[in-house]
DNA sequence: CCGGATCCAATAGGATACTG
DNA sequence: CAGTATCCTATTGGATCCGG
């Protein structure tokens, strides 16, 4: 791995996955697949309707989510994880299983500090 | 691995990862073991004074890496990666070559539109 | 149903100057 | 040498309202 800021590419994945709810929303239809925008706020309570557009569009920008209209009234609309997208599965569930950890760790910690 | 909100961690690992200098200090760290202040800020062109202490103290505060003061005038002080820190580095090196193939899909992208 | 537009608060990042 | 302190700007996230 080159640490050289211009061929350091860590950054790169990184910038996609950050964001609020973008790994919530990544896990989501990994999970359970396609989805219409309205399922999706339903399943993650707290967002706001601006913001799920917001990340699903930068999403859709790197080709990591495919968005389906469907011309009709009322609208429809359909989110999915492209191909291309599926290769971020094992970087995010390598981070679900360090953070896991990383959680037990600090509990360690506050316990030492309360002996 | 779980994706309801409170028991998906992999925002934990993420919010130890974000931040516009910790990848590189964290490999500048794996890469070349101990350094002092100062070589870590020569080696990172662009970063202020104020930004590497910062990211550093961060990163002290999850125990990813370990400062040690020299009590001497001038003042020594080096940092290196705490064996707890160096579990994160498959995860850095699956980011990076994700995204080295992320910036191959970009331009080959790039290429497409303007046929 | 989907999502754009506006306005606002909080945080991150940065330039610069100063200090034991 | 290795930091603080101060001040500033940019970006992010959120509340709310409007529209096809």
């Amino acid at each position: 791995m080159n640490i050289e800021p211009e061929l350091c590419r860590v950054e790169d994945a990184l910038g996609i996955l950050v964001g609020k709810w973008k790994p919530i929303i990544l896990l989501n239809l990994l999970k359970s697949g396609t989805q219409r925008f309205s399922e999706l706020k339903r399943s993650m309570p707290g967002i706001t309707q601006k913001m799920l557009t917001k990340q699903l569009r930068e999403l859709e920008e790197e080709d990591i989510v495919e968005r389906t209209v469907y011309p009709q009234v009322p609208p429809k609309v359909e989110y999915s994880i492209t191909e291309y997208g599926k290769s971020l599965q094992p970087i995010l569930e390598a981070m679900h299983e360090w953070g896991t950890k990383h959680t037990l760790h600090k509990r360690q910690k506050m316990q030492e500090q309360n002996m």
